[in-house]
DNA sequence: CTCATTGGCGTTTTT
DNA sequence: CGCCAATGAG
């Protein structure tokens, strides 16, 4: 009995191939459908490898995020615990090098950081404080005052991260991603360069730099032997969301492809937004002399035979790819649901009658997902859930991490670890009464010229509004960044902060159960550099519920962007606002290729289903921007991506006829639901 | 120089 | 609505 028996031929081939192996083994590609079992199959692979004699130390795992990591290391162990009887799991199949490009990137950047020069205590900048540090920048240009309307710092961000990742030049990069700012060009090429200086001036380094820095690495002769000859088999999941870098950092780990195996699925590409390209897939097979090897994986075991052909006839509109239709392992089970709905009070209403329904017909909470394309797109959900008392957890959207008070926090510690950290001390400075960015930028200066000595900051003189706290803050910073260990640093913190906390903002409970979280979260890390690190490359989500992070057992519904969903499944799917505007988003809709990645997120979504399946549809959208009881709406389609010809694949529900009633533009304003308050009107005359 | 207020404008997806 | 820039009072 071998834990080969168990997979189909195709997986078998992919677990297989050039295993056990006398010379190189040859690049390899699988083509993993929706369902086909790719996580079980790249598991296997990386079991069998080590069954066959791969020392499992001596393996990389690009995964996609952190969780899909644990996943994936959890599932190399069982398997191999079952395949080598008698021994101990560990350590010998504990992979160690094992998570995102970012993560790993990272660790190796301070693996060799003497060998490039690089501060070891560098901080790594998440995306609000990398976007602040380009604001910051534009400011000592001056090119603030360039009249008319400079790109938003945000925009400024994603510009320049999509030129690093996509390899391209700025002109490059605005012409394909931001063409409403061409004329900027010139300036934005300034700024960028300005801001290349400012990290490296304060030993800061954002994302981007997690795969720039090592795919730079890659073209220097001794650390890319170094790096490359350190793993015999490299990995790579969701090889369809790559971009350029991370194709050129694999290919300068294993240039000739020996021990180079990626898994992906061009059909679920949804990343492009992140300059990832499905080139790299599509053309992976070419940059091999003789190409590597394509296997394809079409069975599908996760979804009814009536959700899979649904599914299908949305991606078979596509125009590009690996051919390939999912052929179901399942048979049975109830069509897909288009639910057609007044608008989307009637939409949460709907779902949660729905989600009710199965939990009393047996299918838990955790066995459920809503799905939508934006993360507000949630919001009304979230409060009728929280006001029903059914618990649920978030995925995607605002994260825990950018909430002000949290951020204050980090920042602290940040700028303990790496007083040359001007962004998080410029935070922390403002925190304080009195001090605005003209006084911040002076400390800065200060604590610069006394060589980055915290307790120099004593002699600096605040302004009379600060005087009096401005020593709690000199001997916090002294006390952190002379602390001997990590254990307390943030309790510390919280005896300085949390007083300022109570003026700073309006809802101080909430704020403090927050940094309670975050102080537990504290000693789970053995460091403040580890703490930090891993906060800005794994940021626990957001929970939706004031209680902070759900309990593990606890059964609970789950919310997520469908970005989010990716590589997950669930018995029962909802999908909200499958309707134009939202799926495609009207953001999305500029280009094909734009309009083709829409498609994909909703064949995403719908794969993610194992047996029942509804597409919810409002009909009537209130407009935002007007007053709380405003009946300003528009009616909106159905999805363009479920084309008349398929409708006989899905049941339908709801109101039938036009998507637009014909007598709307008669139609009299719905009755307010709350009671007209005729006083108010009268005092609302003479304000 | 700080801080509160006002008015205009854009509104996605994430490591 | 929520973010950002401009404005004006202290």
């Amino acid at each position: 009995m071998s834990i080969l028996d168990r997979l189909n031929p195709a997986q078998r081939r992919a677990v297989t191939h050039g295993v056990p192996a006398a010379g190189p083994v040859p690049p390899l590609l699988v083509i993993a459908g929706a369902g086909s079992g790719k996580t079980t199959t790249l598991a296997h692979r990386v079991a069998h490898l080590i069954v066959n004699g791969t020392d499992a130390r001596r393996l990389l795992l690009l995964t996609f995020t952190r969780r899909m990591a644990a996943e994936m290391a959890r599932r190399v162990e069982a398997i191999c615990a079952e395949a080598l009887p008698g021994h101990l799991p560990l350590p010998a199949t504990t992979i160690e090098w094992s998570g995102t490009f970012h993560a790993i990137g990272a660790r190796l950047l301070l693996l060799h950081a003497d060998a490039i020069g690089l501060d070891p205590g560098f901080s790594i900048l998440d995306r609000g404080d990398a976007a602040d540090l380009m604001d910051l920048v534009r400011d000592d240009l001056g090119l603030s005052e360039t009249g008319g309307r400079f790109p938003k710092k945000a925009t400024c961000l994603a510009l320049y991260s999509y030129a690093v990742n996509a390899e391209v030049p700025v002109a490059e990069a605005l012409a394909r991603a931001f063409p409403w700012c061409t004329e900027w060009e010139e300036p934005l090429r300034r700024l960028f360069g300005g801001y290349v200086e400012a990290k490296q001036r304060q030993s800061v380094l954002d994302y981007d730099d997690l795969l720039l820095y090592w795919a730079q690495m890659m073209q220097v002769d001794g650390l890319r032997a170094g790096i490359g000859g350190r793993f015999d088999h490299v990995l790579v999941d969701e090889y369809q969301d790559t971009n350029r870098l991370q194709a050129s950092i694999l290919m300068g780990l294993k240039p000739d492809g020996a021990g180079l195996t990626v898994v992906g699925d061009d059909a679920q590409a949804i990343y492009s937004f992140r300059a990832a390209t499905q080139r790299n897939i599509l053309e992976f097979p070419d940059r091999f002399r003789p190409p590597a090897t394509v296997i394809t994986l079409e069975r599908n075991y996760r979804s009814t035979r009536p959700i899979l052909d649904a599914s299908n006839r949305v991606i078979a509109r596509a125009a590009e790819g690996f051919t390939k239709t999912l052929v179901p392992e399942r048979g049975g089970g109830a069509r897909p649901v288009l639910a057609r709905v007044a608008d989307e009070s009637a939409e949460v209403a709907l779902v949660i009658r729905r989600v009710l329904e199965n939990r009393e017909a047996g299918l838990d909470l955790k066995d459920q997902a809503v799905l939508f394309r934006a993360a507000h797109h949630s919001n009304q959900l979230e409060l009728e859930l929280a006001r029903r008392r059914i618990p649920f957890v978030k995925f995607g959207g605002l994260k825990f991490l950018e909430a002000a008070h949290v951020k204050d926090v980090v920042a602290s510690l940040r700028w303990a670890e790496n007083p040359r950290d001007r962004m998080a001390g410029f935070r922390v400075l403002n925190l304080l009464p009195g001090i605005g960015p003209a006084t911040a930028r002076r400390a800065l200066l200060a604590l610069e010229q006394a060589g980055n000595a915290f307790p120099a900051l004593c002699r600096f003189r605040p302004p009379a509004a600060a005087a009096e706290v401005w020593p709690g803050l000199v001997a916090t910073m002294t006390d952190l960044a002379a602390a001997p260990g990590w254990d307390g640093q943030v309790g510390r913190l919280r005896r300085w902060y949390d007083p300022l906390l109570e003026c700073l903002y309006d809802t101080p409970r909430a704020r403090r159960s927050d940094l309670d979280q975050l102080e537990r979260l504290a000693t789970l890390h053995s460091s403040r550099i580890r703490f930090l690190t891993d906060l800005a490359l794994d940021p626990p989500e957001a929970t939706g519920d004031e209680a902070g992070a759900p309990l593990k057992d606890e059964d609970c519904l789950t919310l997520s962007t469908i970005h989010s969903a990716k590589g997950q499944e669930w018995r029962a799917v909802f999908v909200l606002n499958v309707v134009d505007g939202c799926i495609p988003s009207d953001l999305a809709t500029g280009s094909v290729a734009e309009i083709e990645e829409e498609r994909r997120l909703l064949y995403v979504a719908m794969t993610r289903a194992r047996d029942q399946l509804v597409l919810v549809q409002p009909l009537r959208f209130y407009v935002r921007g007007q007053a709380r009881e405003g009946d300003r709406h528009v009616w909106a389609a159905r999805s363009r991506f479920i084309d008349e010809a398929d409708l006989p694949a899905f049941d339908h529900t709801g109101p039938h006829g036009p998507a637009v009633p014909a007598d709307s533009r008669a139609e009299a304003p719905a009755t307010p639901t709350i009671p007209v308050d005729l006083k108010a009107r009268m005092r609302a005359m003479w304000p």
